[in-house]
DNA sequence: CCAAAAGTGTTTTAACTACACCCATGC
DNA sequence: GCATGGGTGTAGTTAAAACACTTTTGG
């Protein structure tokens, strides 16, 4: 067999919604190279764990967040990406509620911060490269899957999906063509619920009902929002 | 740094479209294990070679195909996917036109041969599972790229592309508004040569025009087949 | 009663679907 | 002249886009 010392590694990129801008999630280095820097969650996978229990482990050691979705994105390997040894990063794409938002550092990293996707520091490595990709699998992703909800919390207001998607697309989006379009696809409940928000009339909260979505999709409904 | 003696390997599943059905490059094993099993082509990651030049060398070692569309497709990495050690495979997702098919076996392979997709063998570790996903992307791909022209020759019959959407998508066309949308998107040049299938009226031959396909693709236009 | 956000319907426009007959050639 | 595949148009249906006023609350 064939010499070959390449190491394998995993990174994720964890998106989070707060205060109606999305976010990801960064740690500070605290060994070299790019000591310092920011960068994404990640690191060597172990000998006996699949991919998904290194990205988890790795979250959780580092961050102390656990994901609501999680899929992979793309593997990088270009010689040089890493400037110590050849390294194969298999990179993962992740989605957090807001309630899970209790972020602490840990091994390997002085600092964990959420920010703002608008306002991001130099990353160290290649992930800025895959923050890219990461977003185009997000924008994308959200006009054909329903993951807007694993970025909201369970019960939420149809005024904040529209926020979301908005944000997330970067466009403007019809309020009353967008809530047709939604409730027509008869995967929300609406709760007898109301909440205020300080001014206004006050709105419904509604929940994503997982079920119905599955039972409809088995049916051969797509859900598709332009 | 971890102690870590996790193998790389590339693995590709190269398409073709032969004689109106869809066929899949594969390769007779000669090296245990799955000896004389049939397999995707793929091999290790050598030190110093990109992903994509490892699956282009292997493709030329084991089969002696060169591709006229390459894309990753998914790395599998679950421990004991391989019996002898532990191997994360970068699987890469592969097109190429009829003319470049002069196939031929060379390292570690017996034989090298297309299957139609319909009647495949028993395939060596997970290459069925990454066979499905390809072919997944595939259908995918084709309702929104237009990759169909890589399976093609050049020049082309209305009625080839037609029957290739058919046979990849497993579903039934209509003719007319088939050629009418594809011919709204403005990319095929009709050349002036007609081709005579031996009975029937002679049909036009089209070509695919990428640059004016990019050209629109750059004003915003979305290729999209239902 | 004013400001702020929530909630709701109709009309216009564009895209998709369904569908059938004539044409050019080889034998 | 007949069998075979190639080429074309229209009407009906459905989904998307555009658009503005009323409602409920807090201050």
């Amino acid at each position: 067999m064939i010499r070959q010392n390449i190491k394998v590694a995993v990174d994720a990129v964890v998106f989070g919604y707060k205060d109606k801008t999305l976010n990801v999630l960064l740690i500070k280095r605290d060994i070299a190279p790019f000591r310092d820097s920011w960068a994404l969650p990640g690191g060597l996978v172990l000998e006996n764990e699949s991919l998904e229990e290194a990205v988890e482990r790795e979250l959780k050691e580092e961050t102390n967040v656990k994901v609501d979705y999680l899929e992979q994105l793309y593997s990088f390997g270009t010689p040089g990406r890493d400037p110590r040894n050849r390294v194969v990063s298999i990179t993962y794409f992740a989605l957090v509620k807001p309630e899970h938002h209790e972020i602490k550092a840990d091994t390997d990293a002085q600092d964990v911060a959420w920010f703002d996707i608008q306002k991001l520091p130099d990353l160290a490595f290649d992930h800025q490269h895959i923050l890219e990709k990461a977003k185009q699998r997000l924008q994308n992703k959200l006009t054909y899957e329903p993951i807007g909800f694993d970025l909201l919390d369970d019960k939420f207001l149809f005024s904040d999906l529209e926020k979301l998607y908005m944000t997330i697309l970067e466009k403007q989006i019809d309020r009353r063509n967008f809530r047709k379009k939604i409730l027509s696809f008869d995967i929300l409940e609406e709760l007898d619920e109301k909440v205020s928000e300080g001014r206004g009339r006050p709105a419904n909260l509604f929940q994503f009902n997982k079920k119905q979505y599955f039972k409809h999709q088995k049916e051969g409904f797509l859900f598709d929002i332009k």
